[in-house]
DNA sequence: TGGTGTGAACAACTTCACAGCG
DNA sequence: CGCTGTGAAGTTGTTCACACCA
């Protein structure tokens, strides 16, 4: 056992989320024991990577049988800090805030979208599911304040995305995710990560052109 | 100057598409001429790894002056394969894939989406912008193959995703991009990228729960 | 016996440091 | 003189192989 808290690799804690996936539908299926095997089928990993994943954090399994599935899960959970509530806001109400806002998955792994921020009037006012309304952009850092909410998702238009994350946090958000196409900006005790979704795209364009030029 | 063409890290790919958007960023801003330092600064990638994630392709700098905007941002579309016309189509019209669906920048790399289907017969038939129509999920195959769409965005509910995925394929597909939450399983000639949205939101929480635990 | 946990070998990626050139 | 391009050094992440234990 060593259970050294640093120096986790990035992709290893990328691969528990997809764990938790996997164990989830394993549970669904009747599988109340599982080897680092099998679940490495399911969720396209090598059986050695998952060993050494979870040994970053402890011993979970059980020698010559394998990892109970439900506990192991739990297990992951408390890793990641699932357990806690993220108390959650989203700043941009299109299409890919509604989606976010709409996503089951968010409230199973702890967070809890508490509020919604739109620049458009037409907009504002919106009652959206669970008695959460559409507040103006100009309202961020006092309800972020109130409500202490920690973590900020952004989806707005590239444009706007700089200027609605410095709102956030001088309201005191913690964490933040950001959905624009650009890099925002901010204070380094801001936990930050970008996602862009385009160059997910733009990678699978790339694959794809390798594949063609080489035959 | 090397431009081997094999063994370039799947990083260095996608460090190449946020170079796309700093770049178009940089020429509205007027810069005709960047260095690495400045570029990296714009992206937050360091200036060495800019320079050795160009190096694999070729020589694009001027020394001792740096990198012209323009021409670079033409070559590293070439280099993604995106100067190319990639026919593209969304399955699950739900929030996210109108989203995608609307998503401006993807037809400015290069994709563009001619094909939209759903499940829910309340949805099929409902036209979307640009003369796309929403199809019943029964005409993915025939549809593929008569427009000879090549990649495929799945955006349905986990459960539908493997079918979906298994539908593409039998019309053709030759790419896929699978935002449902779980893995899909294709033939090894399929290009396939799965985009886990809840894992970048369980990543955040867990480096915030670090931060939190080593204060 | 069978599958975990783990140090040690290996592979991949990043940073350094400086030669080379406009 | 300044900034690129790049081998070589350093760091980080993955796979191997086997000791160990239910």
């Amino acid at each position: 056992m060593k259970t050294k808290e640093c120096k986790i690799p990035e992709a290893t804690i990328k691969r528990l989320s997809t764990y938790i996936n996997c164990l989830e539908r394993l549970q669904v299926e009747n599988h109340p024991v599982i080897s680092s095997e099998l679940l490495g089928e399911y969720c396209q990993v090598s059986p050695a990577q998952i060993r050494k994943d979870l040994s970053y954090f402890g011993e979970f399994g059980v020698r010559g049988v394998g990892y109970d599935t439900k506990k192991l899960e739990a297990e992951i959970k408390e890793i990641l800090g699932l357990n806690n509530n993220w108390p959650t806001c989203v700043v941009g109400v299109g299409k890919l805030g509604l989606a976010l806002l709409n996503f089951a998955l968010f409230r199973k792994h702890g967070f809890s979208i508490t509020a919604a921020f739109d620049s458009d009037p037409a907009k504002v006012g919106t009652e959206l599911s669970a008695g959460i309304t559409i507040q103006p952009t100009t309202e961020i850092e006092q309800t972020v304040t109130g409500k202490k909410i920690l973590i900020g998702i952004i989806t707005t238009p590239a444009d706007a995305a700089q200027k609605v994350a410095e709102q956030l946090v001088a309201g005191g958000i913690q964490g933040l995710l950001n959905f624009a196409p650009t890099k925002v900006k901010v204070p380094e005790e801001i936990t930050l990560r970008n996602v862009s979704i385009t160059s997910e795209l733009d990678n699978l364009a790339y694959l794809m052109t390798q594949k063609r030029r080489r035959s």
